[in-house]
DNA sequence: GCCAACGTTGGC
DNA sequence: GCCAACGTTGGC
């Protein structure tokens, strides 16, 4: 079973409030490589759930795929933020999945340590300047990752 | 197809 | 608020 990790600003979903939702839709991806990560996800798949764009940048807990890739509502909805005009019920390039909340760590492992970590130097996000938002994680970072806890 | 201009992400 | 990285747009 593939891992992952994906942004969000705690700001628009936190893990808190994924807490307080249980589940709910991950839209708004409109980046062509994270887009094809997230159709590579499974139902069940786990992620690390990673705030962003916040005072304190860094994992905040565990989620899961409870819904695998769907064309994102969003796309078509022009009062939506990630409204995309030249998407089309018939051509939506946009994906979506459904999430559900797994566990709130109990304090952030801060992006600055995950860059000390020789094992985590393959990992996108701790490269300078990383825009990806939806990013495979192996199963030994998986594993270093959780160590931090 | 090239590439400059522009917009967005996201850490700091 | 600044700015590096980098994706997208559009003229040519």
């Amino acid at each position: 079973m593939p891992y992952w990790l994906m942004k969000s600003e705690p700001d628009e979903l936190s893990i808190h409030d994924l807490q307080r939702l249980g589940q709910t839709r991950w839209d708004g991806v409109r980046n062509y490589q994270a887009r094809n990560f997230l159709r590579g996800m499974q139902s069940g798949d786990l992620f690390f759930f990673y705030h962003s764009s916040c005072p304190e940048p860094g994992i905040a807990g565990i989620a899961s795929i409870s819904r695998a890739a769907y064309a994102d509502p969003t796309a078509l909805d022009p009062h939506s933020h990630y409204f995309a005009a030249k998407a089309s019920s018939e051509k939506n390039p946009w994906s979506a999945v459904d999430v559900a909340f797994v566990e709130a760590f109990s304090r952030i492992i801060p992006l600055a340590e995950l860059k000390t970590l020789n094992a985590l130097q393959e990992l996108p996000l701790v490269h300078k300047g990383s825009r990806l938002s939806v990013m495979p994680v192996s199963a030994e970072q998986w594993t270093t990752i959780l160590a931090l806890r």
